[in-house]
DNA sequence: CTTATGATGTACT
DNA sequence: GTACATCATAAGG
C-alpha cells in the first residue's frame, strides 16, 4: 500500500481534489479491475447541510466519524450503493464520495456487471461505479490502509491533474458549495 | 439532445 | 408519511 494515513486524514476538500486522477484497484477472484477516479464530492459534518453527518452521529453515518482511510458505503434510493472514503481526524466527520471513473484495466470484468453499454456510461455515476467494482454494504467500514493483499486499494496519481470545482449533484441543500471535483479533459 | 418517472430501502419528521 | 449524495428507460422537441 503506497498511500498512507495522512493523505486521507487531511481536510475533506483537499482530499477530494487530490483523489482525482488516483487509481482504484479492485481484486476479485484473482482478477483485477483498475479505474482512474475522475469525479468526487466532498461531504463534511455540522457545517455541511447536505452531509449525512450534518445532525451528528447515527447508526448509518458512524464510519464518517471514524478513522480516515476507511470506507463509508450506504444504500442510496433503496437501489444503489455509494462508496465514500473517510477523511479528517478521528471523531471529525468527513468523507469523499467517489462519483465516476474511467476504466484502465479489466474492462471485461466491468462489463460483467454493467453490461455492454457505451464506454461513457459504464462508470459515470456513484451507483454505477460501486456496481462495476462490486462494492456493497459488506465494504462499509473496509480499511483501505490495513490489508496486505487488499480486495480494494487506492494508489496515488503520478502527477497532479487539472481539476474543476463545481456544485454537487443530486442534493437539495447547500447546492451552492463548489465541492464537486472533476478531472478536466482527458488525463 | 431534453425532461419525466418508476423502482426500491432506510432514515427521519 | 416524506425525503433521499440514483439509474434506466420512455417520451418529447
Amino acid at each position: 500500500v503506497d498511500i498512507h494515513l495522512r493523505f486521507f486524514e487531511q481536510d475533506t476538500l483537499a482530499a477530494a481534489e487530490q483523489l482525482i486522477g488516483c487509481y482504484l484497484a479492485r481484486k476479485i477472484d484473482g482478477r483485477e479491475i483498475i479505474v482512474r477516479i475522475t469525479e468526487t464530492e466532498a461531504y463534511k459534518g455540522s457545517e455541511d447541510p447536505a452531509s449525512h453527518a450534518y445532525r451528528g452521529k447515527t447508526a448509518r453515518n458512524t464510519p464518517m466519524f471514524g478513522r480516515a482511510g476507511k470506507l463509508y458505503v450506504y444504500l442510496s434510493y433503496g437501489l444503489h450503493y455509494c462508496m465514500n472514503v473517510v477523511t479528517e481526524a478521528e471523531n471529525v466527520p468527513g468523507a469523499v464520495l467517489l462519483r465516476a471513473g474511467k476504466a484502465v484495466q479489466g474492462l471485461d470484468l466491468i462489463r460483467e456487471r454493467r453490461g455492454s453499454m457505451a464506454d461513457k456510461q459504464l462508470l459515470n455515476g456513484p451507483g454505477k461505479l460501486a456496481q462495476a467494482l462490486s462494492i456493497a454494504l459488506d465494504f462499509n467500514g473496509y480499511d483501505l490502509l490495513q490489508p496486505a493483499n487488499p480486495q480494494l486499494a487506492i494508489h496515488p496519481r503520478e502527477r497532479a491533474y487539472p481539476v474543476a470545482a463545481t456544485p454537487r449533484i443530486g442534493i437539495s441543500k447547500a447546492q451552492e458549495y463548489p465541492w464537486r471535483f472533476i478531472l478536466r479533459d482527458n488525463g
